[in-house]
This record gives structure tokens, C-alpha cells and sequence, in this order.
DNA sequence: ACTAACTACAACCATATGGTTGTACGTTAA
DNA sequence: TTAACGTACAACCATATGGTTGTAGTTAGT
């Protein structure tokens, strides 16, 4: 069952806002595999430090990454079941479209009745 | 299997970015079981007219939904398979994630060797 | 104790976003 | 044919976003 619940609107904007750019999905998908730290996240990428901090920001706001500090860095690692929220809810849509589609088929292929 | 292939980076975005308002999302949920015209779904939200026409573009925009004319009216349904396209992306990224978990069990219990 | 590395954050800038109102134009109905 | 309807689009506004540089606070290494 699918779970749409009290979850704020402006919750889901920031989990969908924070995939809607590349670098952030970049890194995203660093930290599924890896543990980087901040540092390490910004040398990969042309532009500055601040500007990567900024997307780590952006991503720990939506609750897909979290950061743990070790001595003086910040390690990212990124939280599944926060990405698994997005995906539960694109399965929701599917369910609503399939739904529509199973009507249709009992009004062209009436079994009942 | 996932395909990764050449859809350019901007179209992942304005995909992400089409549902990351909770008044498209509920556009698009609308489409997913009507077919409303422009006007008949601006009738439903607080806002201006003009302001709901921005955000049906931004959905055909990202691909999401499509406009059919009937007469004086813009018809909206949703892409099914457009919305699929975002799901994939989510699958994608827990497949990379369980390839890591898969890569853990094989160092914490070794089968083979 | 110093210095370098890692991070945090403020200030600033250009552009994008989400809303508004107003105008114009094709289509339908009386 | 005229009036109302549905749509498109421009102009405008406030705020958010994505980038920059600069300053400062901790932590680690020598």
C-alpha cells in the first residue's frame, strides 16, 4: 500500500527540487557508493567549494544525504529511505494511472454484471 | 534493465523541477484519470488563470503531459511513459545502492573464493 | 605553537520561478 | 453578427536559486 499521508506538500517540492539538478544528482549518486566528504565531493566538480557546500545543503534540507563529522570533515552518505520516498510516490501515480486503465477495461470488457 | 543513455541532463531537470510544485503534481494526478480542459482544471486552484497555464507548460515542458485541441479548448492527459522515465531514474540510483549493499555481503560473508 | 586543511557562512550578483493583471485572438452559441 | 468563452502571451513584481568571493572558526600535522 502506498503511503501518501500527512507528509507536507513543501517536503515533497524539496525532495524533487533537490534532484532536479545534475550536480546534485551527481552527487547523490557518489555517496550511494562512497562515503566522500565534502572536499573530496567539491574537487570533482568546476566550481567552488561554497557552491558544492551549497548543493550538500540543498540535499541534506531534502533529507537525501546526511552528513557526519569525522575530526574536520563532514562525511556524506545518503539516506535510501528518503530516496525511496520519491520513487513511492511516482508508484503512487502509476497506481492512480493503472487504476484508470483497469476501469476502462471494465467498461470495454465488462466481466461483472 | 535501466537506461541511462543520452537524455541530456536539462531534461532530467525539468523533469524533477515539473514535480516539484504540489500544484502540478496535482495536475498531474488529474490527468492521470480526466482528460480536463486548461480552464476546467484553472477552476479548481486559488489562483489565477494565467498562473495555472504556466504551470500545465511547464508540465508539457518536462514532457509529462500533452495538449490536444478541441475546439475552443486545450485538452490534458498525462504521458504515462514520460512519468516512468523519472521512476526509472529512482530505480536506477537503488540499483546502485543495492550493488553496494551486495558489494558489503560479499566482504562481510565471502561464498566464493 | 604555527600553519595548512576543511568547513561554515555572509554578502553579493544574475537569472529563474511563481504569481499577478491586462490585452488580443480564435471559436462557439444566440 | 455579436457576445461570451477558452486560450495565449506580454509586462511586471517579489522571491528563490545557483553561482561567486571573502572572512572566520576548528582540527590536524610538524
Amino acid at each position: 500500500m502506498v503511503v501518501v499521508s500527512k507528509e507536507s506538500e513543501e517536503s515533497l517540492n524539496q525532495l524533487f527540487r533537490a534532484l532536479a539538478d545534475g550536480t546534485r544528482r551527481s552527487i547523490l549518486v557518489r555517496s550511494l557508493t562512497e562515503t566522500p566528504s565534502v572536499s573530496e565531493l567539491a574537487a570533482r566538480y568546476a566550481m567552488s567549494f561554497a557552491a558544492v557546500q551549497k548543493h550538500v545543503a540543498v540535499l541534506e534540507r531534502a533529507g537525501l544525504i546526511q552528513k557526519r563529522a569525522n575530526g574536520r570533515e563532514q562525511l556524506v552518505s545518503t539516506n535510501h529511505a528518503r530516496l525511496q520516498r520519491a520513487g513511492e510516490l511516482l508508484e503512487y501515480f502509476e497506481s492512480i494511472w493503472r487504476q484508470r486503465m483497469t476501469q476502462l477495461d471494465d467498461i470495454l470488457l465488462p466481466k461483472g454484471k
